[in-house]
DNA sequence: TTGACATGAAACCAACAGGTTTCCTAAAAG
DNA sequence: CTTTTAGGAAACCTGTTGGTTTCATGTCAA
């Protein structure tokens, strides 16, 4: 489960690629349906798609001539595994469930 | 408690200002310090410096000479909010969430 | 006061990121 | 077949990143 989080921490420091795992976290969806959402062109989407795939932060399924990105919810927990070293300074839901890890399970 | 988590994305993005995070989260140090733990020159150090500080990652105070870098732990919980955005996906995991902490944190 | 030390600041550089336009291929639709 | 349509790919451009070297500044210690 842990394994090296740059690809996706480097997936995830644009917003545009942000954006578009928030969109395909309601749907998957075809580059095409996704450029249409934004105001930059389907090249330059594609670059964005080819580097969530890098960090297998999404899917790709050719179906005919389409291509159908999916996202792979796996992939960000990669990154939000990372975060657990700070869980000592945290105060938050995370601290509270191992508190109670800690006291059902002893 | 959520802002625009792009500088804190944009900060974590590169694998040095990650391990230096990691090594603020222990105790805070000056400049040199952390410079004399990686294999690049101190004002490239510095650069990694600001750019997490513009992140509100760090805080930085004056103390004579030295600038002590402390972790604002808060900063990362603004990236760390973003995910929850996809705790849809995560909720039917949740027990093989707990059981990794417990493996991870006895 | 003198020197050593911690850092700031500027100039410079190669590589990369994000974007564009143009052209090409292949599948669907007619 | 012919024409749309979805996407791939290459060439190109500009601003940013991560790094360097060199030099300046302020502070502590002797």
């Amino acid at each position: 489960m842990r394994s090296d989080p740059q690809p996706v921490f480097r997936a995830l420091a644009d917003p545009t690629r942000r954006a578009i795992v928030v969109m395909l976290g309601e749907q998957s969806r075809t580059i095409g349906e996704i450029a249409a959402q934004f105001p930059v062109t389907r090249p330059a989407i594609a670059k964005h798609l080819k580097i969530l795939e890098e960090g297998d932060v999404i899917r790709v399924t050719t179906k005919g001539r389409e291509r159908i990105n999916t996202l792979n919810p796996g992939a960000l927990q990669v990154a939000a595994f990372w975060f657990r070293t700070f869980d000592k300074f945290w105060d938050d839901k995370l601290a509270k469930l191992k508190s109670e890890i800690e006291r059902t399970r002893p």
